[in-house]
DNA sequence: AAATCAATGTCAAAAAACTGTCAAAACCCA
DNA sequence: TGGGTTTTGACAGTTTTTTGACATTGATTT
């Protein structure tokens, strides 16, 4: 497990390192500008972090990071303030845990333990599947050149089937994300699946809507000889 | 987003929802049970979990939860027990965030936010049971290179065959899990174990359902010797 | 050993549920 | 109002699930 810690406190940084490292592969940044740069360049599984640094704000490079990484690292902020204001910053800059100083380093190595458990959130602001590519911002699906604009729901579809790929996503978790606890009485889904179907076929994608009977639906690319 | 809520004081409920209730779906649960059963049959964004719960600890629910579901939504550990051991135990229970109270309703919010935002883990379930694979999340039962699709209630039985493999299952399990309380007034269970023995043996599997007779049925892998 | 009885296996056919298809109606917004 | 979006409803085709009738099995009793 790699672990970047951006703390400029060199006795804490020392404790941490003495406590952590047995267990853990530790890389340490003593600037924002510095812990940046080690974050993006290199694959951690968690990062330390400390608010109060010198050359980048923990806060802008926290920011900075979850917008420019492909693969995010979860990110522990470590700080002695402890006012709510100071939290729901830290957390709204994309922060994944909060732990105010001091603290036990015990606490600090749980918690990195529970960050580490999680899959990491991919940075991407499209989706693909296959040789499709969709755009949820715009609700733009496309192969190569050849675009196709969808609707507000068949978007929603398309981007909860490519998110659930390559497996299925059920019948109802669909409804439930399009319409919550009251769906349409009738067999809107299907038609919205028919039409997606439709604009899909007619991009000669390779990628198609599998049906998966009584379970849901699934989004696959079809192998090469059918 | 859709948030589950287990806790058994009515205050600290209310006061939960009253504060989320405009931002959030929200469920609860007053006992351990009822929460594990709510937890594992909806897909929920988080859940804040207390520890002391009657008829099902905390700890336990936490653990039965992250083993059995298959998408795992991310627990946050609601607790007035501040020590280290016990966030420790949380933690190791499968926890992803631990709360002490008492606590700011806005730091809840911010946290459960925060959770909510990474990716759930998926749980890679394959079973088997001798020289069979079985895969609930796609209903295919292999054998090497040959496999065969299973409909639900055969998925289901043989799920269940695999999971209680060695030993046998009895019929009113099966059935209460697949129909609950009303089951069909004729003997569709021997129907549907019929046809799946039929798919097991066209696989040339040397698994088999044994019928334990009053007693249930079990899957068992065949002795060289038959 | 024969008779009996309940549990189970076998199978075809009926019933129910699910899905695809599509045109038309309802809705919504500029 | 007009045009795109979304829902409705009807129908057909398919798969899944249940039903029911009968055969078999194994244990128990006579």
């Amino acid at each position: 497990m790699r672990v970047l810690v951006i703390e400029d406190n060199l006795d804490i940084q020392a404790n941490i390192a003495d406590f952590l490292e047995p267990d853990y592969v530790l890389d340490f940044a003593y600037n924002g500008d510095h812990g940046l740069e080690l974050a993006l360049a290199n694959d951690y599984d968690v990062i330390v972090l400390d608010l109060m640094l010198p050359r980048r704000d923990g806060i802008d490079l926290c920011k900075a990071y979850k917008s420019e990484a492909n693969l995010q690292a979860p990110i522990l902020m470590l700080t002695a303030r402890d006012t709510l204001e100071d939290k729901e910053l830290g957390f709204a800059a994309g922060a994944d845990d909060y732990l105010t100083k001091p603290f036990a380093l015990r606490e600090l190595k749980i918690r990195i333990d529970a960050l580490a458990k999680r899959p990491k959130i991919k940075n991407a602001s499209s989706l693909n599947c296959g040789d499709l590519t969709f755009d949820p911002a715009d609700n733009i699906v496309s192969l190569g050149s050849s675009s196709k604009p969808l609707n507000n729901k068949e978007g929603v579809i398309l981007r909860l089937l490519m998110e659930a790929a390559p497996n299925a996503i059920s019948s109802e978790t669909i409804s439930y994300r399009i319409w919550g606890e009251e769906p349409p009485n009738s067999g809107a889904l299907r038609t919205h699946i028919y039409n997606l179907r439709k604009i899909l076929s007619s991009l000669k994608t390779r990628c198609e809507i599998e049906t998966d009977r009584s379970r849901g639906y699934r989004l696959k690319e079809r192998s090469s000889d059918e």
